[in-house]
DNA sequence: GGCGGTTTTAGAATGATTCTAATTCGCGGA
DNA sequence: TCCGCGAATTAGAATCATTCTAAAACCGCC
């Protein structure tokens, strides 16, 4: 675990301690499954991940883990209606991804690839939504965007791929 | 039914047709259901419209004829994780929709509200995708925006609503 | 009036997620 | 060190949208 992820790690388990929730070795291992890789893992392969070092542990405690990590705001949850959520433990607040049709890879849309240490804040409220909640009536709080096509990788590998949708 | 809506269900028809489809009384009665609302609906809903008329009718037709309106390129699927697919059978391109967390309306986002008959053309590409397709080097196809908030009656009626996130 | 292909049906299967009830864990105090 | 209590965890059942399956019904056409 590179230090980013250490500190990754160290942010999350503060804000679980802050809502008075007990950081558990099973815990603390999902933790580190989620701030260690930009695979965006779904509740399943951080569960194998987990497993790894707790063969004992079971799906509810990474969903039960997931769930206090929604609620302390720590997570991003990315919904897909005929596949399992994959989740975005890195950077906490919404933003874009690009999502490959063929082999189902997420990638944050504006990463800019590196180490960079400024990471996700996750503060700072949008002029956009409150110009278009001005604007339409709602009151918004989050917007989601996502892109759809196929990755470099898969575009190489010929167009005979299994496909979500 | 209006005449908007008539004009999409002759649209929805054709390109059924088209694609060698039969359209049978139970799938018309789909196409209306689809074609004479901006609601949104999920297959549960466009199901006990058909029944209204077709009693016997099962799910398994609502999402056979889902099925060949999406080959048919005739109808937008909304997918939601925890919740059942909403429908938009009268703009099928990919547009933004307003979301509310209480009540679960779904609302065209750049819809002009009223009956006007430009219609949506589906037709096109889109010049983002083209410049974000080199800039990121994913073919890239589709987008998606929604914006989740309460609307004004929600907030009206107070917030204390069942919410679904 | 019967044939063949399409449509429809009821119900089972699937799979992600949530729920439940019982067990286990781990810590603070005796 | 031992106990008790609340939190965490477990296995498995429940839920629910969607898809699959095999059989029955339908329909136009000869």
């Amino acid at each position: 675990m590179d230090s980013r992820a250490n500190r990754r790690v160290e942010e999350m388990r503060d804000s679980l301690s802050a809502l008075g929730v007990n950081v558990t070795r099973r815990r603390a291992k999902a933790l580190e499954a989620l701030a260690s890789t930009d695979s965006h893992p779904s509740a399943n392969e951080i569960h194998a991940e987990v497993r790894r070092w707790y063969p004992s542990t079971s799906l509810a405690t990474i969903y039960n883990t997931i769930e206090l990590l929604k609620e302390a705001g720590q997570i991003l949850e990315l919904e897909f209606s005929g596949a399992a959520n994959r989740y975005d433990g890195r950077r906490p607040a919404s933003h874009p991804h690009l999502i490959c049709l063929a082999c189902e890879a997420i990638e944050d849309m504006d990463d800019d690839g590196g180490d960079d240490p400024r990471g996700a804040d996750g503060g700072g409220e949008s002029p956009d939504l409150d110009r278009l909640s001005r604007a339409t009536g709602y009151k918004l709080v989050s917007q989601w965007t996502d892109y759809y096509g196929v990755c470099p990788a898969c575009q190489d590998a010929g167009e005979t791929q299994s496909a979500r949708r």
